[in-house]
RNA sequence: GCCCCGAUAGCUCAAUUGGAUAGAGCAACGGUCUUCUAAACCGUAGGCUACAGGUUCGAUUCCUGUUCGGGGUACCA
């Protein structure tokens, strides 16, 4: 390729950073300077300018000259090689700090409005394959607090990987088999009975939460005062039926949808456990030891075997999951992801030490771990538990705070870090609360594109966007900029806090913006020139609140 | 015991993966609407980044140890 082909990409792709970065390369290449790892960054404080770089502080030591010196010398050697430049200088102990000149920002905004949703946006993951795995809870009980940052964070997850363009399968794993499901009967069961006016107890273990009672009720209605206890399957299936209903209410309220859900009996229906059960044992990997059959963990890294049959011939949830991931494996997914809670973090490696014993290969399956959400009422922990009544569900939640508010919370915060819901907070929150201010934001920006028209500046196409000078148009600019960056961290991260500490700092912006200038006024070409300017703003914060999936309201 | 997360302003959290003077929001105090939405903006105050070492020109960030919280370490899921 050639340089100039080569440069025209680099530059116009939006990355002045590698611009910079190459331009550099280059003159240190030409000086005979040996090659050393530099950074090219934006600085914290607007006072060094837009774009700095350390390669000054790295060379002294192999260079043994003082940083200062070096840094004026290559400043020499880059003056006029980068274009879009209004100043280059050397401060505190060395950096080289980088200023753009308007035009660099005035441009983006003819771009930002030209590719609109698809501003900035790379396909990394174009024909490829992706399935996000996220809440997974059985059928025992309506959503908790802790299911729903779950449930958010998954879904983001899967907007952002889709934004960059992947194919994406939102699964959710159950299992309606099993001693859980067993305890929820025979729950159902008791409750049952106790409206027949028998006396029952709910067995130890069992569920005790007031939506048992809803069930039984419902059975009863269904079924009549004469089912007797055994079989206890029309329980449990009633049961799951019911409060897989509740569930898929309950995320669909958040907007959330899986494509598959994946059943474990069919694990056992299709003869996938049995499969790799035997596949294991034909490697040598398995042993029995009172009564169970053991895998030989240990040999690959965990502390000590696990079981994968108890001895009383039933599986423990460890083959289930072999099987799952063999499973999701032949899929032929690009990538796998895992969603699960902190409590999982012991599972996975056993899953995956067995795999790769079978030759599978897992370097395309990426686990995710969020830390727990923490409930707290008038500064108070809440212990949650599914079992016990004393639990806050997801539902209770969306009632009280209301879907968007929800999502945004959930996402507010680094998912390896715990998360605390303040029950009153939340209700407080109405008027004082974070999403809200974006809501706010694009909702203002809607309203100055219909009050355009209302003063009669039918189109703005026609705009002189070097008119676009104050301070806090170019510093608005150029965080509509950073998106690039943003969604390539949240792309390598799966974490969606980054876009939404971003959008908050977008509509700042835009808020100090909107405060200090005015954008329809008598100076018509102004005016157009920001319009040009909100209508890309609402661009980029609107596409951020979609992958979020925070609602952008035209009007509050 | 061992493994995984966390510890930053009174509270809840940031700090774009090692940069320059550690930032926001709540809470407190003061200011800004005859003009596109004041759910906004501006200002004041608030810090030994849990503690002790180490690596580096440079550490909230990386390493080691300690303390305190949360979660694991099941023939529960």
């Amino acid at each position: 390729m050639h340089k100039a082909t080569c440069f025209f990409m680099v530059f116009f792709g939006n990355s002045m950073i590698e611009t910079i970065r190459r331009k550099i390369e280059e003159c240190c290449s030409e000086q005979g300077w040996p090659q050393t790892a530099f950074t090219v960054e934006r600085p914290r404080d607007r006072a060094f300018g837009h774009v700095s770089t350390n390669i000054a502080l790295t060379l002294s030591k192999e260079l043994k000259r003082a940083p200062r010196e070096i840094a004026e010398e290559l400043i020499r050697h880059l003056q006029g090689k980068i274009p879009d430049l209004s100043a280059i200088d050397t401060a505190g102990p060395g950096f080289i700090n980088f200023t753009f000149s308007p035009a660099y920002f005035q441009a983006f905004i003819t771009r930002i409005r030209k590719s609109r949703a698809d501003f900035q946006r790379e396909l990394r993951g174009k024909d490829r394959k992706v399935q996000v795995e996220f809440v997974s809870a059985n059928p025992t009980g309506p959503l908790t607090i802790g299911h729903g940052r779950q449930a958010v964070l998954g879904d983001s997850i899967a907007r952002i990987l889709e934004w960059h363009g992947y194919s994406v399968t939102r699964e959710y794993y159950f299992n309606d088999a099993g001693r859980q499901m067993r305890m929820l009967g025979l729950s159902v069961l008791a409750r049952y009975r106790q409206l027949l006016g028998e006396k029952a107890d709910i067995p130890e273990g069992g569920y005790e939460g007031e939506y048992i009672f809803d069930i039984a009720r419902d059975f009863r209605r269904q079924f009549g005062d004469s089912v007797s206890a055994e079989p206890l399957s029309p329980f449990i299936d009633f049961a799951a039926q019911q409060i897989f209903g509740t569930i898929r209410d309950s995320l669909q309220r958040l907007g959330i949808r899986h494509d598959v859900y994946y059943n474990e009996k069919d694990l056992y229906s299709s003869g996938k456990i049995e499969a790799v059960l035997k596949e294991l044992e034909e490697a040598g990997f398995l042993y029995r030891e009172g009564g169970a059959t053991w895998f030989r963990a240990s040999q690959f890294g965990a502390e000590k075997d696990r079981v994968l049959v108890k001895n009383t011939g039933e599986p423990t949830y460890r083959l289930p999951d072999i099987a799952y991931h063999k499973e999701k494996i032949r899929r032929g997914f690009d990538l796998i992801i895992d969603i699960f809670g902190a409590d999982h973090h012991a599972t996975y490696p056993d899953v995956k030490a067995a795999l790769e014993a079978l030759g599978y290969a897992t370097g395309h399956i990426r686990v995710l771990l969020h830390q727990f959400v923490t409930l707290t009422r008038d500064g108070e922990k809440i212990k949650m538990s599914t079992r016990k009544a004393n639990f806050v569900t997801l539902d209770e939640l969306i009632d009280l705070a209301g879907a968007d508010v929800v999502r945004y919370f959930y996402l507010m915060r680094s998912m390896d870090s715990h998360l605390n819901f303040d029950i009153a907070l939340a209700q407080k929150q109405s008027d004082e609360n974070p999403v809200f201010y974006l809501q706010y934001a694009h909702a203002r920006m809607c309203n100055i594109l219909v009050h355009s028209k209302e003063k009669h500046i039918d189109s703005y196409e026609a705009a002189d966007l070097a008119l676009l000078q104050e301070p806090e148009v170019l510093a608005l600019i150029e965080i509509m900029i950073e998106f690039k960056e943003i969604m390539e961290l949240c792309h390598s991260t799966l974490e969606p806090m980054y876009l939404t500490n971003y959008l908050y700092r977008l509509a700042t912006a835009f808020h100090k913006f909107y405060t200090v200038h005015r954008v329809v006024t008598e100076d018509v070409a102004l005016s157009k020139a920001r319009l040009q300017l909100v209508d890309a703003v609402k661009t980029i914060l609107a596409n951020g609140m979609y992958i979020l999936g925070i609602s952008a309201p035209e009007k509050m």
